[in-house]
Parts: C-alpha cells; structure tokens; sequence
DNA sequence: TCGATTTGAGAAACCGGTTTCTCAAATGGA
DNA sequence: TCCATTTGAGAAACCGGTTTCTCAAATCGA
C-alpha cells in the first residue's frame, strides 16, 4: 500500500532491485510465466504490489507487438448511434485491458486517412468501423490494412466482419405486437427508399401480415426521418378512406411526429390507433405521449460483440465473416 | 511511391541500410535534429517516403515521454455533449499528431479507477475530464496524477483548468434578442434549482431586464428539463393573468413542449409570443415548429480550447488556472 | 556413488526508435 | 604551412519492458 510520492514511476528494474533478482526474473515472476520457484514469485509479486509497480505500457507492447489498443472511426456526427457502441465496445474489451481511440472523421477522406495513419502508427491491434448507415461505407478503404477490421453499422467488403441490428426481425417483432393489439389495418411510415433499412423492415412487414393473413402487401409510405414527416403521413392517410388502426413507423423521430399528429385529430392513441417507433431513442420515445412502444436495436450488445469479435480476430481465432445480424428487442410503452 | 506489399513494416533499420548510413544518422535526418548534411538529410528522406517508412509511436514514444495521446473521461452516457466536444478535441489535437483515448465510466467509481489506470499505464500525456454537470464532478479523484488535467463541463477543482460556456452571457444574448423582439413581459421557463447553470440564466435574465429597464426581477419558473414540463409550464402562465410575450427556456426541450403548448392553444409564434431556447440541439431545435431561436453552446469550439489548453500544460507552458467562461452564440430562427 | 536430467535464476539480446559521446576529416585563421 | 575549430557521421547507451540462452546447483535414476 505504501508506494510513496516517489515522483518518478517506479520500474521493473526497482522492483527487481528491492526483491534481490534480476529483472528477468521479475518479469517471468510477474506475468506467471517460465521458471520461477513458488517462493521467489510470491516475494517478488509481494514488493511489486509494495512498491505500486505498474508496468509501462508502452515498453511492453513494444517487445509483445501487441499494444491493447483499438481503434473506433465513425461517420456518425452526432454520437446518437456512435456512444452507446462505444460504451459496449469498451465494457467489452476493458477486461482484457485494451483502450479505444475515438476518431470522428466526419465525411472527410483526408481527415480518415490522417486518423487511419496516426492509428496504425500507434500500432493499433485492430479497428472497428462504425458509421450512421448500414448500406455506405465509410469514406476510406480498410480492406489492405495490417491489423483486422470489423465493421458495425455500416457497410464492409463481404469477406469481412460486419455486424448490424437484425431490422427484419425487429420490424417483425414490431408488427406483431401490432396484431396481437387486434390492429388489422396496419401502415408502415417510413424514411426515404434510398435506405437499404427501409426495404427490409417493409419487407419484414410484408412477411408478418401475410403470416397473420391480414394483408398480401404491407402499405408503406416512404419520406424522411424527420417528425414533419410523420404529421404529413397522417395528413395523407386521415384524408383518404381505409384509415389505419396501426402504424409503425421507421423511427421514434417520425413516430413522434405522427402521435402529436393523432393527438391534434383528436385521434386517440393507443385507444383508435397503436403506433410503434424504431430506435428507442430515449429522450423522444420516453417523452412523446404516450410513452412511445419501440424497437431497440442493442447497440450497447451489439458494441460488445463487436469488441470481442475484433479480439478474437487479433488472436488469430477464427471467425466466421459475413454480415451478422444481431437481434432487436420490443420496448412496450404506451402507445 | 514505391513502398511494395513487403508484409512486414519498415523500420528505421531498414531506411539506414538502403541509404547506406546509420540509424543514428537517420534519425537525425528525418527528425530535423542534430549535424548532418543538407545531401545526406535529403537522400534519407527520399528513401524513407520511397519505402513508405511511418516511425513506430510505440518506441519513439518510450524514449521521448510522450506517447502523442490523452484520455477524454466522460459521465455522459447519451453523448449529447461528449460527441461534440470530442469532435472539438480530436480536431484541435490532430494537428499535433495526439490521439484521444474515449472512455466512458458513467457513475461507477470503481470502473472509473480502471480506466484512469489503464490510460496512466498507456503513458498518456494528459486526461481531460468532461460531464453532464457543471456543478458536479466527476466520481474519481484527478488532483494527483503525475499527468496534468483539464476539466470541461465538470467540476474542477479551484487551482485547476476548467472550460464551461458562458451560460450568463449566453442568457443575456436570449433575453436581449426578445427585448429586441418589443417583448417585454417576459418569463424564464427552466430546470431543477439545484444545478447552478439554471441560477446563473436567471440570474443573467434578471440583469438583461434590469438594463433595459423592462423589469427589476426576471420571473422564473423552475421545473425539470423536459417537453412535459413545457406543457404544464404555459398551463400555469396561461391560467393565470398577465400572460407573458416573451419565454426563454432552459433547454431546447422545455422550449420544445412550450411551443406544442402555445400552438394546441391557438397562441401564435412567434405572432403572440416569441421562445428562445437553449443548447441547439438541432434535432430538436430544426425540427420544432417553428424551428427554434435558441443559444448554441459553442462544445466543438470548447472541445477544440480544452485539447490547447492541455497540450500547453503538457509542454510545460503556463496556462491560467480557474475556471474559463467560453461565449455561446444566438441561433435565430423563426421562434 | 556417479552421471543424466531438471530446476531456478541471471546475462544478454531484443523491440524500434532517440540521444549523447566520440572521432576523423574538413575548414579556418595566423 | 601548421594548429585550432567546426562539421558530419557512427558507435553505443538508453527508454522499460520481454524472451532466449546459458549455467551452476539440486534432484533423480540406476
């Protein structure tokens, strides 16, 4: 416990010094590996912990060419999607003592560049690509690096690793619940059909009325992300015939909009019509009222997983590439 | 250019050897140090972008002190403040070749020592400390690193560096620009008393009106940092008699649930009454109808500052101690 | 009891750079 | 022309660890 205020760091080679060994002998002591009797082990571990030896970094990874070290490049400007990864990717690899750079490089493939290079000069063991849409890459190619990738939320080369929320299933989850709420007429009110996402959660929706036969074809209208978008869909679809009783919408921002929408009609949600969200998005899903029901992606899991793939790629283990589509869960709220 | 795919990195060694010198020379060459000859100097440096040689950070680092990296602690799990600060970092450390290690710890003390060590064992050169609250700090003690420490958005303590907005003078910027608007029964519809940015906007609203000579006390509604207290805010104003012309709102989602509350109750913005709200967050602010008026934090400039400051502490360089009040800007949109 | 094997520990090389120190050659001044 | 100074470059030590190799002492088997 003692340690001292001794200014300067204390080395292996004080530690070696206060044991009477070699600092050979303290390394193989301390990291339980080669030939060290019981005794001398104990001792030299003992002093170590007396002395508050903690070993540099630095030097180590320069003889163990591993510097527990990841990188993390994102797209993803406002950190909505890109923090919760991150805190997953960190609680999954701070038990195996590696850190995480953050380098937010925007759109910019020069700014990437520069950040791919300080990295790889670090000596990074890996690198996790992150970005805000799953079907864009990333403004700069990973694929002949010296270090492994993994790719979360956004698009890789198909001999990698890449891992994204399975939007199908979530949006099946989310009609479903529709269903079982005894809707019928159920819409889905989407983003912009530029979005790989889009279709398959259209498809997903499509897939899960045919299974209920409730319908052969979801109707789905397609617009931004944005809540204006979600008054407008309401505007279209109460000024024709054939009002839904449910909709699901392609994320809380335009949930948001089309429950505020409803309330404004004096439409009652849930009670004329159910509407589900995409995203839990706290601070909107949790606000709108009612309490918004919604999908979640998992991306603090999907963070993890990605962190402990990358590991696994770093120790040579096999991996099976491809993209992985992990699950989302259903949030039941009020709406 | 030519550089090849030879598997293994080029080291220093092998610039040496192909421009038939010592490492020693080489590396006085290439770092614009030491006695060697203009001829010389060049012909290494030509050899060394010829093999694509990048210095391995790790062993220059060991030798220099300097591991060209920082840790950036944070307690704001939602990112809405730390990504763009961080942006603000990494994009004012750049330039000196620094990286930025991210570590989110939320409120566990414990895995906040873990990370503290482990960023302290990767030699980094300096941590910054940021949260969600300005009045309080972090769940870590930073005073006694052998690493200097600025703080941004969290408490500091008194001898150290802290950078937070100018929350007075961004207040006063809103109320003068209502004044500006010819409103002058104006109400400040803010969060919990117990955070202290909400005493220092009333505060700055109290003397904004005392100059203008519209009012001697500002009123000040306290309340939480939500669109529902919005709504149950212009319900108490609106009940009662002199109905106010002017809001200023503590955060852009109160500002939020005032506007959707005026609109349900037919009173026009900006016709009626104009709403100012605070912290720009734009998801929010764009999309509120009318797009806010409200005050931007100005974090990447924060961020940007921060990461100087500790690079001049790292240096060596005098910097002032205390606390660093940073200008916030007016956003003006159609509110 | 004696040679063969195992054990514990240290010397030294190494990782990939930087920096100090040394020294021969070139230059300068008288 | 001769000595003092400057210049350019390399040898070697170093940063703080890890790892291989060596070797004496202890243990083992016959």
């Amino acid at each position: 416990m003692s340690s001292a205020v001794s200014g300067e760091r204390v080395t292996i080679y004080d530690v070696a010094q206060a044991a009477r060994v070699s600092t050979a002998t303290a390394s193989k002591a301390l990291n339980d590996t080669g030939r060290v009797s019981l005794e001398t082990r104990d001792r030299i571990k003992r002093v170590a912990r007396e002395l508050g030896f903690r070993p540099n970094s630095l030097a180590r990874s320069l003889t163990r060419k591993r510097s527990f070290s990841v990188g993390l490049l994102t797209n993803d400007t406002y950190g909505r999607f890109t923090l919760p990864l991150m805190a997953g990717i960190s609680e999954g690899l701070i038990d195996h003592g590696v850190s995480v750079f953050l380098c937010a490089i925007g759109d910019n493939p020069d700014l990437a560049r520069i950040h791919v290079d300080a990295m790889l000069d670090k000596q990074v063991d890996g690198i996790i690509a992150t970005g805000k849409r799953i079907d864009r890459p990333l403004p700069v190619d990973l694929t002949h690096l010296s270090v492994p990738v993994v790719y979360a939320l956004t698009a890789g080369p198909s001999n990698g690793v890449t891992l994204v929320p399975d939007d199908r299933q979530g949006a099946g989850a989310a009609v479903r619940h529709l269903l079982a709420q005894g809707r019928r007429r159920i819409v889905h009110v989407t983003g912009p059909c530029e979005f790989d996402v889009v279709h398959e959660r259209a498809l997903a929706c499509t897939q899960a009325l045919a299974e209920a036969e409730a319908a052969t074809e979801a109707k789905v209208l397609f617009g931004s992300w944005s809540e204006h978008w979600g008054h407008q869909a309401v505007e279209a679809l109460w000024s024709g015939a054939d009002k839904p009783d449910g909709i699901f919408c392609g994320n809380d921002q335009i949930a948001r909009g089309v429950v505020d929408a409803l309330r404004e009609r004096g439409v009652s949600v849930p009670g004329d019509v159910s509407v589900v969200g995409f995203d839990n998005w706290e601070i909107v899903a949790k606000e709108t009222r009612p309490p918004l029901t919604t999908v979640d992606m998992n991306l603090k899991e999907l963070g993890r997983q990605a962190g402990l793939a990358l590991m696994r790629l770093v120790n040579g283990e096999a991996v099976e590439t491809g993209v992985w589509k992990l699950p989302c869960s259903l949030i039941v709220r009020s709406s």
